[in-house]
DNA sequence: TATCAGTTTCGTACGGTGTAGCATCAGGGG
DNA sequence: CCCCTGATGCTACACCGTACGAAACTGATA
């Protein structure tokens, strides 16, 4: 039994990788929102120390860059695509939308800059591989592609939005809508909304899955331009 | 000439407003990005103390909700709206782009559940209004809402992010580009992009308006399914 | 085996954030 | 007149990202 000053330290820690930072902060953002991932509590949640961090990434910035750059490894498909370019673009599409429900905190990096990495480009070259047997020209590609990229951005972020990504500090989800709901009301009274207030009376607003519907009409929208206008 | 102590302070302050606030942030925000506003920031730009400003919010989170919906008036137009229902979108449309590219700022505002105002909501109003003359019961209209909106929030999304939102901190955007260039080129050498590749190489992607085009083809969309399927 | 170079780890510190708590003070109503 | 209500502002706390430099460890070389 030796004292503590002849004992040698703990062996140290096996060296950290930057998968494993990467997916300890994926972990947080999943398990709290986006807003509970600092340096600092990605380092504890995996035994280092904060600055410890920075031999992996030279900026948070970066972390988000590689986080939003592991899950669009989940939204590859394999190939290859099914033959029919709607069906292929369908797929895509599910695909796209489910890894947003899992991570919802996706839609807040969005608007946040990020830098697009391989996984990204990947998932957009497989996009516009569902174009391949139209020969519709490199424009027209983009053109489609952009108009099936917008919707699909709105609609993740909506339908994150209204599901409510985990959040931490600030008022929760049950509390604001009990603090909404008074103000609603008011407005549903005063007349001022006269189609927009039944509509929210009778919960025509929400518990609408839209998903198939809304894509089918710009798919249809793009077919026509396809068919020559 | 008496000396500081016998001489009265400044005359009080006059009292400030909300709305000086929430335009003092407008401003903040216009001017070097969503970033810049912090409740510091705006206290100083009104010549105010900091905790003063918390006589007319109670959280910060409130001065995001007042300074979305501040700018959601500009996006109103003024009624009758014209009578057919495309050229009323399209208007409505043009005005929601025109007011995100005075406020880029809004797309970060969309991702962060910030409270619909009654300005928003009115915004709301006048698009089912749209509907008014077609005969579609309020499901039918809820739904054309919800894909005409998801549109148009990929797009204005897309578009801020295209064109560079002010930013405070951070890489600037050219220093940003120029470091994304080798990676760039790096990929379209390597063969693993063949469609993405010469997109990039001929500048296909970006420096194309798509707005009314894509737009159109929601619309063409949603009017197949109002001409019965 | 001893030394050196190069990484990885991390303690400390700085300047920023939102905001809680309390003291101060002005103006208006009894 | 006084008191009270609400606006104002100081101080302080806990958190953030990260610059800087010292320490500890690893593997290669002499």
């Amino acid at each position: 039994m030796s004292s503590v000053w002849s004992r040698p330290g703990p062996p140290r820690r096996p060296a950290l990788t930057r998968e494993a930072v990467v997916a300890a902060a994926v972990g947080v953002a999943d398990a709290e929102g986006l807003g509970a991932v600092s340096i600092r509590r990605v380092a504890a949640e995996l035994g280092a120390r904060t600055m410890t961090l920075y031999s992996y990434i030279e900026r948070k910035e970066d972390l988000l860059a590689l986080m939003a750059d592991e899950i669009a490894a989940e939204v590859l498909v394999e190939e290859p695509l099914p033959a029919d370019w709607r069906a292929a673009l369908l797929l895509l599409a599910g695909r796209e939308r489910e890894v947003v429900r899992r991570h919802p905190w996706r839609v807040e990096l969005i608007s946040q800059r990020v830098a697009v990495g391989p996984n990204g480009l990947r998932h957009v070259e497989q996009k516009l591989s569902a174009f391949d047997g139209l020969g519709v020209d490199r424009l027209r590609a983009w053109r489609y592609l952009a108009a099936f990229n917008d919707y699909m951005t709105g609609f993740v972020v909506r339908e994150a939005l209204e599901r409510g990504q985990p959040r931490q500090g600030g008022v929760n989800e049950a509390e604001r809508a009990a603090v909404a709901e008074p103000y609603i009301r008011e407005l549903i009274e005063n007349g001022e909304f006269p189609r927009l207030a039944p509509m929210i009376e009778q919960g025509v607003a929400g518990a609408d899955d839209n998903f198939e519907r809304g894509l089918s009409w710009v798919l249809d929208g793009i077919e026509g331009d396809l068919h020559g206008r």
